[in-house]
DNA sequence: AAGCGCCCCAACCGCTCGGCT
DNA sequence: AAGCCGAGCGGTTGGGGCGCT
């Protein structure tokens, strides 16, 4: 069935927005809320329609919109949910208070993709991209160890990602606890009150990098054969010291199969953030 | 100063999803 | 169950800004 458009073109007015027109829909907005969309332009005096003025308000006007360049935190975020995501834009998003979807696919695709390449990840995959050409060599081999399209890296095990989880009730007891000991009360109880499981604060990056220096100590003592592996990828890539934690199977001694077998690697992983610091620093100046 | 090319981002387009009848 | 419709989503585009020659 052929889709009629979202509104009667004729008339219209395209185009940037002017200072007017966001006044108009800002002041029906702000006096009336968000009602049906269809109705916003007659009722405000917009020659736009509907859908323009929901993405106009959704991605400038919104008074809790943050404005400016992603944050090194911020980025770090995009790119563990984008190697759990995927392309799911409006997901990410709502991970990170006051970005949107289209500011953070612009970012993604402007910057992100750029700097991973140049670390030598593939931005796709969120593999190393030594392997991603190893498998687009040996296809039959890709699809007997991976099993599943490299296009859609979160179609596999796709579940919510609970690193960010700071509910008390999280079953995620790690990383809940990480959080108690770093957060006092009146910070924790603040969060709770705000968020959801679903809604997941930004952390303030003082309280993080404490988070992960707490960690740090802790992760010293586990899996030493995840970086004893003599999987090459890692030396290739002379990054320094990461650990490669399992990713949902603690009983995996080799933490690269492990990477290759759920198709991505996250950086939330990787338990010393210094390390990471010093990877963004190393590689494009970043920290 | 002018011309050119590149980069970035706001805006657009068209498809999908989910609720309703 | 099928069709309609509003809303949301993700990919793409176009134009303004900026640096370089």
């Amino acid at each position: 069935m052929g889709r009629q458009p979202c509104c009667d073109k004729v008339g219209l007015k395209k185009g940037p927005w002017t200072a007017e027109e966001d006044r108009k829909l800002m002041n029906f907005i702000l006096t009336n809320g968000q009602c049906c969309w269809r109705a916003v332009p007659k009722l405000a005096g917009l020659l736009r329609c509907g859908k323009r003025c929901r993405l106009r308000w959704t991605n400038y006007l919104r008074p809790d919109l943050k404005r400016g360049l992603l944050s090194d935190y911020e980025e770090k975020m995009v790119i563990d949910l984008h190697s759990q995501l995927g392309n799911r834009w409006s997901k990410i998003a709502s991970h990170l208070p006051g970005r949107t979807d289209n500011e953070i696919k612009n970012h993604w695709n402007t910057h992100i993709k750029k700097k991973l390449r140049k670390m030598g990840i593939d931005p796709l995959t969120h593999k190393p991209l030594s392997i991603v050409e190893q498998e687009d060599e040996e296809p039959v081999k890709k699809l007997q160890k991976v099993q599943m399209p490299l296009q859609e890296p979160a179609e596999k095990n796709f579940e919510e990602p609970t690193s960010y989880c700071l509910t008390k009730e999280s079953n995620n007891t790690k990383n809940t606890s990480r959080l108690e000991e770093s957060l006092d009360d009146d910070q924790f109880n603040a969060m709770n009150l705000e968020y959801g499981v679903e809604d997941v604060p930004l952390i303030d990056p003082e309280s993080l990098e404490l988070i992960c220096s707490n960690s740090t100590m802790s992760s010293s003592t586990s899996t030493p054969s995840n970086s004893s592996n003599d999987s090459s990828f890692l030396k290739d890539l002379q990054f320094p010291d990461f650990e490669w934690s399992d990713y949902g199977n603690s009983n995996n001694n080799d933490g690269v199969d492990n990477i290759i077998e759920n198709n991505m690697m996250s950086l939330w992983d990787v338990d010393d953030f210094s390390s990471w610091d010093l990877l963004l620093s190393s590689t494009f100046g970043l920290v």
